[in-house]
DNA sequence: CTGAAAGCGCTTACAG
DNA sequence: CTGAAAGCGCTTACAG
C-alpha cells in the first residue's frame, strides 16, 4: 500500500487514544468534549499540522471553510482594493478565498447559468456586478448567503454595502458650484456592452439633480467609454467645441486623469482656464493633484467580509440589511473659482 | 434562501435503471459503457439538469480543481495584474483560484509553518515571495507542483517565470548613460523589515554594473521604503545635497512617481534639470510621461498558470524550468540629454 | 463526555 | 459491457 501523504482525522485521534467523533467535534468548537481530552486533540493536531479536508467535511454536512467572491475583474484598482479588504478579514478567520471575475456580459451569463462556485463555498460576496431578477434568482439558489459590494440595491434582504454615489456626485458638482462655476460639463463614463451599472447611473442622476437644483437645464455631457484613454477622448470632444466649460465633473478619477492628461497636452491650464474634479480618491489623484470625492474602498471590503461571516454564524450574524459609507470632498488643486 | 435541489448519480441511474458505476463512467466519457446505455444515460441526467457534485467527486477521484495562488498584497498593480493573467487561464479551464496574501514577515512565517493550502489546491503559484531554504522546503511538503513568478531563482526544478530584472536596469541606466549621462543617482527602494527581495536586489546590481562599466566608480544611492511616498523623500534628499545629479534612476516607477511629484513641487524642470527613468510601465507611467522600462505583467501570470496547469497533465506537463520574460524601454518626456 | 456507525455522493478496482 | 462493493474523510444522530 502506498503511504499516505496527508494526515487525516484518524491520525489525530489515534494519536491521542480518541475516536473522530471526538476529534471532529474539538477542532469544531462544538460542546461535548471534556476540557482535557479538546486540549490533547489540538495540541495533536497542530503537532501533525492537520488540516481538514474541504470536500469531506462538506459532503457529510459542514461548512467548506470557503467564501467565494465575484468581481468584475482584478486588475482595477477598486476592486484589487475591496478584495483587499476582504482578503484581510478573511485571514484573521482562516477562512479561503475563491476568486471569480466576470470580465464581460458573457462571462456573467456562463456564471449565473453554471454556477460554478455551487457546493464549493459556503457564502458569497459579489462586487458591483449588476444583477437582474433572473439573476438574483439563481444566485439565490446557491443556497449560500450572499452579499453584495455596490451595484443596485438588492430588492430583498441581501446584505448591502457601499456608498451613495447620487450623493458623492452632489458633492463634486456641489463644490463647483459653490466656487462659482455654472457652465459644468460632464464626461460620463458608460458600458460599451451597454450594461447599466448602479455606479454610473447613479453619479449622472446626482449631476443632473445638482445642475438643475442651480437652474442649468441642459448641461453639456459627453459620453465616453471607461478609462484614463476614454477621459482623454471625452476631454479632447470638449476641447473641439465653440465653447470651453469653465468646470468638468468627471465620472471617477481615471477619467479625469485622462482629461487631465489631454489638458496638458494641449497647453489649456487647470485650474486657471479649466477646473477638473473626479470620483473615487484612486491612488493617482493625489500625484495628479487632483480634486476628487473620496469613498472609504478597502472598507467596503472589510465590511463585507465581516457581514457575510457573520451570517455564517449559527445566531445568522446581526449586520445590518444596508451599509452606507461616507463620501468626502477632497480638495487638491485641479479646482479653483472661474476666472 | 431557496434550498439547493438534490438530483444525485443516483436518481439519474435509476431513471436508467442502471448502476452509478455506469452513470460515473458515461459522464466523464470513459470506456466501457455501450453507446446504447451511454445516450440513455445522457439524457436522463439532462433531463434532470444533473450536476456532479464536486466536493464527492474529489474526495473520491483525489484531484481538488484548485489552484492557490499567492502574493504579497493584492492591493497593488504588479499583483493585481499578475493575479489578472492567472485568472484568464483559469477561468478558460474552470479551475478555481484560492487567493493567499503574505503582507509582512509574519504573514509569510505562519505561511509556512501552517500551510493552511494543505489539502486544499492541487497546485500553487507563488508571485514574488522569497523563499528561504526551509520555505522551499515546507513547499515541497504541500506535496503538490509548485511554480515560481518572479522572486530568485529556485535551485531545484521548480518552474520559474518572470523578468530579468538586472537586465532591466541596465537598459535603464544604458539609456540615460547613451543620451550623456554619468552624473546619475539611483533611488532604490528596501523592504522596511529587511526583507530581501530577490528584484531589489537585482536592479540594485544592474545598476552598479552599468555604472563601473561606464568608469563612475560610487555613484550617489538614496535609500527609502518603498512606494510613492518614499520615491518623493528620495528626491527630497536629493535636492538637499549641495549637487543635483544630471539624472536618477528609480527602482520602480512608483518611486519614480513620487520623485516626480517632489520635483514638481520644487519646481525642477524635468528633463531641463534632471533626467528621470523607472521601472515597470505602470499605468500611471504613461499618465506623467515617465521613461520607463517595461515589463509583461499579466503575462507572466498566464504562463504561470499555464505551467501549473501543465503540470497537472497526466503526462506531467512539458514547460520549459525557466522562462525569462523580455523587458523594453519606454522613452517618453522625462528624460533628455544633460543641459 | 465519548464512541460506533450510518451516511454524504462520488470513483475505481474487482468480478461477472 | 455492467454492477456490487469498498472506500475517500468527514459530520451527526444515536447509544452508552
Amino acid at each position: 500500500m502506498i503511504p499516505r501523504q496527508t494526515v487525516n482525522m484518524t491520525d489525530v485521534a489515534q494519536r491521542c487514544g480518541v475516536s473522530i467523533a471526538s476529534v471532529s467535534r474539538a477542532l469544531r468548537g462544538e460542546p461535548g468534549v471534556s476540557p482535557a481530552t479538546r486540549d490533547r486533540i489540538m495540541s495533536a493536531a497542530r503537532e501533525l499540522a492537520y488540516v481538514v479536508s474541504p470536500e469531506a467535511s462538506r459532503l457529510s454536512g459542514g461548512s467548506t471553510g470557503r467564501v467565494g467572491v465575484v468581481v468584475p475583474r482584478i486588475d482595477a484598482w477598486f476592486y484589487a482594493t475591496v478584495l483587499a479588504g476582504v482578503a484581510d478579514e478573511f485571514d484573521a478567520v482562516g477562512v479561503d478565498l475563491v476568486l471569480c471575475t466576470l470580465p464581460d456580459s458573457s462571462a456573467r451569463h456562463r456564471f449565473f447559468e453554471a454556477l460554478p462556485l455551487r457546493r464549493k463555498v459556503d457564502a458569497v460576496i459579489i462586487v458591483s456586478v449588476p444583477l437582474s431578477a433572473r439573476e438574483r434568482t439563481r444566485l439565490d439558489q446557491l443556497g449560500v448567503p450572499t452579499v453584495q459590494v455596490g451595484g443596485h440595491h438588492p430588492p430583498g434582504r441581501r446584505p448591502w454595502i457601499g456608498i451613495d454615489d447620487e450623493l458623492a456626485a452632489s458633492q463634486a458638482v456641489g463644490h463647483l458650484l459653490r466656487i462659482g462655476h455654472r457652465d459644468i460639463a460632464m464626461i460620463q463614463a458608460v458600458d460599451h456592452e451597454g450594461t447599466a451599472w448602479a455606479a454610473d447611473e447613479a453619479r449622472i442622476r446626482g449631476f443632473h439633480d445638482q445642475m438643475t437644483a442651480a437652474g442649468v437645464a441642459e448641461p453639456t455631457v459627453v459620453r465616453v467609454p471607461w478609462g484614463i484613454d476614454g477621459g482623454a477622448h471625452g476631454m479632447e470632444t470638449l476641447l473641439s467645441r465653440s465653447r470651453l466649460p469653465s468646470a468638468v465633473f468627471c465620472h471617477s478619477d481615471e477619467i479625469a486623469l485622462g482629461a487631465l492628461r489631454t489638458l496638458r497636452k494641449a497647453g489649456v491650464g487647470v485650474p486657471q482656464q479649466i477646473s477638473v474634479i473626479g470620483v473615487d480618491d484612486h491612488p493617482s489623484a493625489e500625484l495628479s493633484e487632483l480634486t476628487t470625492v473620496a469613498q472609504p474602498v478597502r472598507e467596503q471590503g472589510r465590511l463585507a467580509a465581516v457581514s457575510v461571516l457573520g451570517a455564517l454564524q449559527d445566531d445568522g450574524g446581526v449586520m445590518p440589511a444596508r451599509t452606507t459609507l461616507p463620501t468626502r470632498l477632497v480638495i487638491r488643486n485641479s479646482t479653483a473659482p472661474p476666472h
